[in-house]
DNA sequence: AATAGTTTTGCAAATGTTTTCATTTTTGAC
DNA sequence: GTCAAAAATGAAAACATTTGCAAAACTATT
């Protein structure tokens, strides 16, 4: 505790070589004798040396930190995207700086700044709304930035992900091919949350196209969670009038719409269509399995995690980002209207 | 592009004073005049600075980051977990560098190496089960560490966290005290995870003081997740002998195991008694609702946050971690034996 | 207007590395 | 055993900051 801990100055004594030496045989170790190395390295043992990443920073060297800044961790949706994020990422030498700003875009400016401060190699955030201070800030710093989870071409920075738009459309199409014309939707607060306000959008106007709309009584508004949505589901089907189907904004809402209905005795797909959207880890498997659109989470993932460490290293801004497509999940909560 | 970032220096130049002042009206705005304070503050916006952690964690400052270092963080109770002990250290101006390490104790020593490379200020892990490796190093490099989500007196490190025998302890008990003696078990893979091992032990403990035991071939092995699960025990269930209760390691794959007997028409809690642990998001709604052992991540997660924000700040290694007790959660899927 | 404090500021050294360039050592060919 | 080329090493400058110390600039007090 007392004596500091070693620094690379440190070991080059004890090597009997120079700091040099020691600092090429970690960074380009094909220039230094295999004996040399050999020493080294027994000293970096013995004296228990980390070296120092702050101090290479410094030298305009990467650091191997991506920034990542998610709305928050605890939604199965980003749990999964995040796990598949950082694994591809850490695969290629890289960890993950990891921040939540729970839906305030002024959060998220505030934690891009720092992570920038921090001199994160690139930065990775979640959707296409932000802040224009933080679009001004990124930008200016010209720091490499991905976009998660939406895509669009229009987008200013490159972004991996799929159309939320469309997948709300599909979803309504879906429920209006059946002759649903009664329909409910039990969306989360859509401010600051540029994905639920898209996927209403699309289900809208996939009514619309059919001259439906949805009554302002029948659309819900609820925080993630299945008891909220089973709550609210549960107010609205007591209800003396009752929709033949409810299109919920994601699957975690649908699950709890399908327990409330469960619990009032309501048969689904007999009686109420039920679907969600992002077709979550579970979903496949829930009795009923639920008619949903799968948006895969593992895939985008992936596939930013790879763009952005070619941004990174490659320095070539020329990639675009990608458009991984939403596909309808037909199960079995989804039936014709009565 | 072309031109280099602003440096503090450059800072200086436009806010025409010297370096040391830019620094100081950064680090002790106290002890430079306000007058002062405004050109530089003009400077900085206008030119785009951002300041250099990096270069002040060579001065042993603290860099303001603590390493998180989780088996994955796709599984409902790693998320809530990291989502609340994230938010927490936040607050206290602290960021996460986190990585996961899918259970492989050798890629947990790699990656808190890197960990320190990068000079974070403290370290998580979770559980107690860590490869001597990684404690030695931890505790030569004296990093202020803190163990989470399970709790024991005797762990080298402070721990925050439950006690996860008891939990599978109680919850065993609670099973044979509804008089079931036919008894199945679903566990996840216990290598590499002390969590579900003590479980596990917890059970059959449980089991044992009644003079009971879980036979071979009702003891099931699954992946963490819903599907697995209730393939696995509709498996089970097929088989001509039936148990009349199935205990399940935690409540993703208690979910699976009620999919699975819904879908076969046995009926919970009358034909079979179901149970889970950990009371995830969503399992008090089920319809049942789940009967499990409440481990209330949010709370470990919080005073996880504060032990180690007090062990980095305060350097008092005094603080010794602290016991959240399980609770049993009565629920609807547990009722006595036929 | 001079003095003694007090508040602000700047200089220069320090931090732990990397890297350029020069120097030394080794190797291989004759 | 000599020489040139190649390989390995070291010295010192550079990186972007912070900080101890001393100098300078203000304030109050007389």
């Amino acid at each position: 505790m007392k004596e500091k801990k070693a620094d690379i100055i440190a070991v080059a004594k004890a090597a009997r070589v120079s700091a040099s030496t020691v600092s090429r045989s970690f960074n380009h170790p094909e220039l230094v004798k295999a004996a040399t190395r050999k020493k080294i390295d027994a000293a970096v043992r013995r004296l228990g040396y980390i070296r120092n990443r702050a101090a290479q920073t410094i030298h305009g060297i990467r650091g191997g930190t991506i920034g990542l800044i998610v709305p928050t961790v605890d939604h199965a949706i980003f749990a999964e995207l995040i796990q598949s994020f950082s694994e591809n990422v850490e695969e290629q030498g890289f960890t993950i700086l990891l921040a939540s700003h729970g839906y305030r875009l002024e959060r998220e400016y505030a934690i891009a700044r720092k992570m920038l401060e921090h001199r994160v190699d690139g930065m990775a955030l979640i959707g296409l709304e932000h802040s224009d201070d933080t679009y001004g800030l990124l930008q200016q710093q010209n720091t490499p930035t991905v976009l998660l989870w939406n895509h669009s071409d229009d987008a200013p920075m490159p972004c991996v992900g799929s159309d939320n738009y469309l997948a709300g459309h599909l979803i309504g199409e879906h429920v209006v091919r059946l002759g649903h014309r009664s329909i409910a939707a039990v969306f989360p607060p859509i401010s600051g949350n540029d994905r639920a306000l898209q996927r209403l959008s699309g289900v809208e106007d996939a009514l619309a196209a059919r001259g439906l709309k949805i009554a302002e009584s029948w659309r819900l508004e609820t925080p993630y969670s299945v008891s909220a949505a089973k709550e609210k589901v549960a107010g609205l089907i007591s209800l003396p009038r009752r929709p033949t189907a409810i299109i919920c904004g994601n699957d975690v809402l649908a699950w709890g719409a399908l327990h409330a209905l469960r619990r009032a005795g309501v048969s689904v797909p007999g009686d109420v269509t039920i679907t969600g959207i992002g077709d979550f880890h579970g979903s496949k498997d829930f009795e009923p399995s639920l008619t949903t659109v799968r948006i895969p989470a593992r895939t985008i993932g992936s596939k930013a995690a790879k763009l952005i460490v070619a941004l990174i290293i490659k320095d070539s801004d020329s990639e675009s980002g990608e458009l991984v497509p939403p596909e309808l999940a037909l199960r079995s909560t989804s039936g014709p209207v009565r």
